[in-house]
DNA sequence: AATGAATGAGTATTCATTCAT
DNA sequence: CATGAATGAATACTCATTCAT
């Protein structure tokens, strides 16, 4: 039925198919780098992983800081899905609300949510549009969550969403030089730890302000 | 003329007297540099910083890995300290047993554990005698304190000491291209966290197994 | 069906309309662009410039030499026009001989002839046919101009045409960098005191010997 | 009589002597690179020519730019040695003020003025406190051999040292990729042709205004 | 025939490490 | 000993040219 009117639109999108594919592979090979090696990884390797000349790499990132960039926001996204189907979940179905945190939690950590380690750098572009969009939509998410299980009396309420995402990038952030396999097998109980610190009651006093993710633009 | 009776005299302690100082200087200098921007920084910036020339440098540390081990058993045995003499209060005069642990994480914070990252890496001589012996120690302590809050029913019974160790470090890690500062104020916040998280009673189940130090040798 | 009888008529000068009128803005295109930003420049640039993708070029321009050959030619071909025309009228109406000059070189920096420096480079195919012949007919309608500015007495005897041709070429020389139009308030200053200089009566003695086009052929 | 105090002084700048050596070959070669292939030719190359490791090369000049600008700098300041010289020759004894003239442009011709031309990119650090002061020097210089010319009556009134400066560096610039003799033969003959041209009385009326030094700083 | 994409070879620059003073 | 200088081996990035659509 609507294939009708799509037909005759196809054709500008259509001769990119391989090309697309080639953007895809490049970013995706980054984000097991960075996973890898951290983020000083030279970018010949990055192509040599897509599969494809170095040059291709320029031509679709200008520079690291694009790639990087690219890397955070497809990274951020996905994260952002996971945090907006959590809170889907809360609102619908009137789900456990803590547990949603928690299953957020972990997905983020298998989402390499540690590779947004740049993000965290002073170097990195924390003002470009893009970045900016996808940080908000990723805070707007979260603090949804936040907000649902503060409203359910199990998370304690002196923590802010800046605290949790700073801690879970920080715990599941990678090891340079390692394949990753070994750490994985730690990553799951240091963020259960942490998350079981944040449930009511509180057990201790926190010292110094929540932390948003604002906050840590530096200068 | 009598002067040259007291010379045989000073043979021992004095011909090393600033060089020991320089020594003090440079690892100084790479804690403090690994602190700002993290493993990957110029060893002719930590000459620099350390105010002697790069060839001083390299005289003292055959080459990086020495320094970086260097500084990861300067950094090691302070935490040691820390540790050692937490248990020595807590076993002599009954304090609080979770409370020194507490005490001793902070503590660990402010001795800048996060300086301790190279031995994340895969490259590092994790199976050196020095470091081994260092860990060692520390393991030793730290299993102590670790000990005594679970004798006392406050710290539940299925975390290792190698589970606080890595979200300790972890926690810790600097974000390069940061002066620390800003990031400084979250950290105690993150560390109470997932103290609180430690504690009794449980309010969660752990997956994976309880991580050891020595399980960080990869590969 | 009638139309059918039609197309055999069209094959010789159709077929080409458009091909021909990319080449031209291709040619036209690296002439400003040479102007510009000297002939060091990128010929994706000259292709985005003449809105052709890179590929077009290439089909029309084996490569860069093939392309600085042509731009070469065309010019060199337009200022040949110029000459021959200030020759004819000298010819025919007995104007100013040396007016027609000075017409001339102006007109020829007009034609940027600064875009011939890429016959100054060594690497220039200085023989290949074309260009031999577009400088042979150049340096025939200059001589024509120089000879009848000598004949009338008002041009010193003691210059070439190479000696007028090279310094043109290097006055209107661009600056790579430049819009050129700063430039170009200064460039008819400078041709004008140059032209000055080859007014009888002499006014110095000249070293060397007169410079021939062909003598820029190095090596 | 003076050497009694200079013996103690000399301990800081002896260390340096191969050090300096270095530079200044490196300069010299780049110089002369610049003569030979243009302003774009490739560093390594320079340090090859100067005998030294191409990383000694970016020890003594940060970048590019930092040894273009030595090179104008050094080039500079030979020529305003010479135009200096001959300013004092014409103070001092009454000599012929244009011919003063001549001999500047010649020699300035021979020390390669025309390597000075990245003086004229946009690119360049026009603003740079060392170009600006070479520049004034130069140009104060060569102001002053204008005047008194100008004051004897033997230059036109209606040339500026911009003029004379820029026309000066644009016909003696060297052609990439020859060894420039050949070249050398006919740049006196057209100097000599400029110059005639400079003398009173004025053959023809000038357009434009009179181009300074400072102009030629783009945007 | 025309295009956008892909590629490899080249160039600038940085940095760990060694050498000469 | 201590130092500044020198070096070669990376690595980021550009561009002429070729390929696939």
């Amino acid at each position: 039925m609507a294939t009708v009117t799509d037909q005759p639109q196809r054709r500008a999108p259509r001769p990119r198919a391989d090309a697309v594919r080639n953007r895809e592979r490049i970013v995706a090979a980054a984000v097991e780098l960075i996973v890898e090696h951290g983020t000083e990884l030279p970018l010949d390797e990055v192509a040599r992983r897509a599969g494809v000349g170095n040059a291709t790499l320029y031509r679709n990132f200008k520079d690291r800081g694009e790639l990087m960039r690219h890397v955070v926001l497809t990274v951020t996204d996905r994260i952002s899905a996971h945090a907006e189907q959590g809170l889907a979940a809360v609102e619908a179905d009137e789900a456990d609300s803590f547990g949603a945190l928690r299953t957020f939690v972990h997905a983020a950590a298998d989402e390499r949510i540690g590779a947004l380690c740049p993000i965290l750098h002073a170097t990195f572009e924390h003002a470009h549009p893009d970045v900016v969009a996808a940080r908000d939509r990723l805070t707007v998410a979260v603090e949804g969550l936040i907000a649902r299980a503060r409203a359910t009396g199990q998370l304690r309420s002196d923590v802010g969403v800046g605290d949790l995402m700073v801690a879970l990038s920080q715990l599941t952030r990678p090891l340079p030089g390692t394949g990753c396999m070994d750490f994985d097998r730690f990553v799951h109980r240091h963020l259960q730890l942490f998350l079981d610190g944040l449930m009511t009651p509180a057990r201790s006093e926190l010292p110094g302000e929540a932390a948003t993710l604002e906050a840590l633009r530096q200068e």
